[in-house]
DNA sequence: TTGAAAGCGCTAACAA
DNA sequence: TTGTTAGCGCTTTCAA
């Protein structure tokens, strides 16, 4: 690979003339400078050393997404293949390419390892997907650049410590799910379950929705209307089953996913329960695999890929030291009708 | 962020002494000071500058992937969202951040930026998706370190030009369409279509195990079995509304990957087909959400996961000057027989 | 067993 | 308008 000191010597001329037309700061150099030097460069193709360029500049050129993935949950596929994160992965890659910046990505349990790789690499800034509130306060704590959050419920303190140069993206999920339990009680419905794989972050939200809409309905809440799911590989199978046993009890599951829609419809078919005959069942998000599913799927849906963009966006715009006007955005999600959920 | 020339200072003693016992250069190294310098370091937390790092070493601790997209392909939804891209890079991800490296990812559908982005980052190893064969000679002519091409058809004079430092990981995609089609006869089928969205690369060879299963059996290959898909956003729904009515003329219908098996129920069923009483539908993949869909789908299963677990592992030992034993690596499909395809 | 010094390729302040 | 020089943080050769 060609240097900047090679082609300058090559040109007859220092290497900051040569290192000046590369970009563009072209004010002070002589057109026929910049003819010869332009000419060159793409004689030899050129191409700088990024690793170089990023020591002097003191910055990266790279966006880091970080996945802080739970022991206990996401274990049962692998993260990337998760349709939402997929989903939104798209959207991000193609913002973050287009605005010049690259996408690295940081995925481990561990966050302090997180915090050490995304330091290692001088990232420029970080796109977190659902981050707890004490992760995202401990690594404030030790990356001051600019940050967008996807799907963190912030407290208060934490948001006072996050300073100026971050954004949170977040749908409205109390209310998503009170809309959605609530169709599920206007089709009629009066034992209703809730189904997720754990209860804190979105999914205590998405919960807190569920409890209002019964409440209002005055519907009771009972301890056998919760299905947890089991994520781990292990496990994953024989809760499938045992919830799909439990589904008896029950009109109506409204679940905080549309994969977890989609797993408990199969556990339900192959328990002998038709979806919606037997039991209906709701799904959450509205992901591209949910959308070819069968029977379509109702569910409430976000835009996924658009989440993704807005975040990378933003983060971009909070990089390039635009100030940001809102540092909490709040989506809407809509209810989607197919068939999935019965009139009884 | 603190830097060993500062820690070097601090503790009285030279940056080269400080380098190697990062380094673990611990032969000429007096226990003491491993101690002493250990023990400053994580005391300060020291995280090196990779940026500094790569530079002097001349390497970059990256493995890009490179996925090219084609422009008539891949835009019906983002490429990361495709549920074998997606599985497929889970695997890997996770085979690459164990070894200690790091992922970028290369995605543009113009190859010539794809290799300046590369030689840019100075990446170190290269994961390459379905690069058609020009395309692989093309960067193999500006790229010498390793490459691990996942299903990719070369020409003989391609496999001269790789030299030595390279592996091609890929399917019986002949003989897993052959016996997938041959499987449809068995069951009755006499008048199969072929869908796909393409003619070239992977969909090129299952077509041809197509043709020959129909011929052995003496079967007619007539237009109206062939079933491409225009995968572009704005024609997907008018081609699918096309392809189900022609679904009318065949009692079975051969597609590429359970994505297209998918859209194609979908679309049958939309159109008043059922599946499989009207007419059978076989995929091709067993992924991820294929396992998920309704009907259960009939179809050729590979190990996604796998093959980029794969493919990432030999690409690491390239890196790391293992000699590699053979250079095309080619996997077996097999039949999964569930509920898509009818007896007739 | 340790250290001095040069160099990786690029940028940027300053001088010419 | 152009060039000199120092420096980004690290590794590595070679000398001490």
């Amino acid at each position: 690979m060609i240097t900047i000191k090679e082609i300058a010597s090559e040109l007859g001329m220092s290497a900051t003339t040569v290192s000046n037309v590369i970009h563009g700061k072209t004010k002070e150099v002589s057109p026929e400078t910049i003819e010869r030097v332009n000419a060159y460069l793409d004689e030899v193709d050129y191409v700088p050393n990024i690793n170089a360029r990023n020591l002097a500049q003191n910055h990266s050129n790279i966006i880091g997404i970080v996945l802080k993935t739970e022991e206990e949950r996401h274990t049962y596929m692998n993260i990337l293949a998760d349709p939402f994160v997929a989903e939104m992965l798209g959207g991000i890659e193609r913002t973050v390419r287009k605005a010049g910046f690259f996408l690295m990505l940081y995925i481990s349990d561990d966050l302090d390892e997180i915090i050490r790789q995304v330091a290692t690499w001088n990232v420029d800034g970080l796109l977190l997907f659902w981050m707890m509130d004490e992760d995202a306060i401990k690594i404030r704590k030790r990356f001051k650049k600019p940050m967008a959050f996807i799907d963190t419920y912030m407290s208060e303190e934490t948001i006072k410590k996050m300073g100026h140069r971050y954004v949170n993206i977040g749908l409205k999920d109390e209310e998503g799910a009170y809309e959605a339990v609530k169709y599920l009680i206007e089709c009629g419905h009066k034992k209703i379950g809730f189904m997720s794989d754990s209860d804190i972050g979105v999914d205590s939200r998405r919960y807190m929705g569920y409890e209002r809409a019964l409440k209002e309905a005055k519907l009771s809440i009972k301890d056998e209307y919760r299905f947890v799911l089991n994520t781990t590989t292990e496990g994953i199978d024989k809760s499938l089953e045992a919830l799909a046993k439990q589904a008896e009890k029950v009109t109506a599951i409204f679940c905080t996913s549309d994969n977890f829609a989609a797993l408990m419809i199969n556990a339900c078919e192959r328990h002998g329960l038709h979806v919606p005959e037997d039991v209906s069942i709701m799904g959450f998000d509205d992901n591209l695999n949910g959308r070819l599913f069968r029977p379509p799927l109702t569910t409430m849906h976000q835009d996924i890929e658009y989440k993704g963009v807005l975040a990378a966006s933003t983060l971009i715009d909070i990089i390039h030291e635009k100030p940001v006007e809102k540092h909490e955005i709040i989506l809407e999600p809509s209810l989607v009708v197919r068939e999935s959920v019965a009139r009884i």
